[in-house]
DNA sequence: ATAAATACGTTGTATTTACAACATGAGGAG
DNA sequence: CTCCTCATGTTGTAAATACAACGTATTTAT
């Protein structure tokens, strides 16, 4: 495992923290380093889930199959991305998607009651990790809910407005450059992209909004 | 303050935790207690936020104000609820909403900061207040996750079976009884009512589920 | 420099959705 | 029982959207 330490570090969860005490950690919180091939089956849709992973090598798909058996690629985790934050529960900490191996993987498990009990040892960092990961839940949170009150728009152009007017205020100024170009944006906003182009002109020659490429300034 | 310890008691925050502890905690955790008349604003969008609050007397509206100064109600929180918990954040915790006072309301402040840091003095519960918030936002997460994977889906149709599908898979059973109405359903995922309604039935006409009031069987 | 690929806007059509309006049926209150 | 109310289903129409197809400009590769 300790060849993963470089990725470690740079890591959201072990942010601020030397490779020496990830090091330590890493006995600290009983870390687990797995393999999976191409196509191995990471988590399973259903299962129960204890511990916080983190993809040291390889990349990963998560996706989700419905009842009736179409299946679905939810997005993708890079080496160095944490998954399975959000199944730290109490009870039934369910995986709500399967996680499968896309190259040939390596993953290593912490504990996640492990990792937010403090532990009674001197575990210098600990608390920096906690904090770690409690920033990252809470940004993906933030994340996630400025998406939905794009999405629950129910009009192409309510999304866009919901979408701009919250980069104008992210960004701090009624001019600013989006990080997506136009089917990306249509992606995120999940529309279609020819019919959102066509609303981003028709909210132009309304004097709403002026944009070239990717920069946009609201009026 | 102490007066409303039995409130405290109930959340999600000090779960399992007795009220001479919470007392305890409450000098602990540097808690302080305000007060806003009908009307008030408890935060204002893009304030900074350090803190994770407890509304215990009244009710609030988190709404949310865009560029061109259309208010939109996100939802409204009742006494015993937790807020500001995704504003956690390292650097720059800005408040994605408004939070009004819809009565006169009395609001606990805690410092997100003391929360998650253990406290050096021999606070007893405070691991359990650490947990308790971690799974807050945990299932919070979760909550997000599913929401916006059905709203996602492009039709209708796509909603609720994407909706229905997770149900079933949650209940463990192809027939299973939804917490929603009709129009709470179409409120969810962000569609219309009648235009919902009209669509189970196709979808029941098409064999692909069954149902009686709250009650669905996919097939 | 040329060719190929990509991004973006535009248009027309078929489909889907929102919206309004109304029908039906189940409960509740009097 | 009768009158309400409320939840749900149904229908028609107008509006919005998806989709396909294509033109043009810009970028990338060779």
């Amino acid at each position: 495992m300790k060849k993963y330490l470089s990725i470690l570090k740079q890591t959201r969860l072990f942010s601020g923290v030397g490779e020496e005490d990830i090091s330590a950690m890493l006995t600290c919180l009983d870390a687990k380093l797995r393999r999976y091939q191409n196509g191995e089956y990471v988590l399973h849709q259903g299962e129960s889930v204890h511990d916080i992973m983190v993809l040291v090598e390889g990349a990963l798909h998560i996706q989700k199959d419905d009842y009736w058996g179409n299946s679905n690629i939810i997005r993708n985790i890079g080496v160095g991305e944490i998954f399975g934050e959000a199944y730290v529960a109490p009870d039934s900490g369910a995986a709500l998607n399967n996680v499968i191996a896309v190259e040939d993987s390596a993953v290593i498990f912490f504990e996640a009651q492990k990792i937010i009990t403090t532990c009674p040892s001197a575990c210098r960092f600990h608390t920096a990790v906690v904090q770690n990961l409690f920033f990252a839940l809470s940004e993906k949170n933030r994340r996630l809910v400025q998406k939905l009150g794009h999405m629950s728009k129910r009009s192409t152009r309510e999304k866009l407005m919901s979408y701009l007017s919250e980069e104008a205020s992210r960004q701090n100024s009624a001019t600013f450059v989006i990080p997506f170009n136009r089917q990306q944006l249509a992606d995120f906003l999940s529309v279609d992209r020819s019919a959102m182009s066509n609303e981003l002109c028709k909210m132009r020659d309304d004097g709403l909004i002026r944009f070239a490429k990717s920069e946009f300034t609201l009026l």
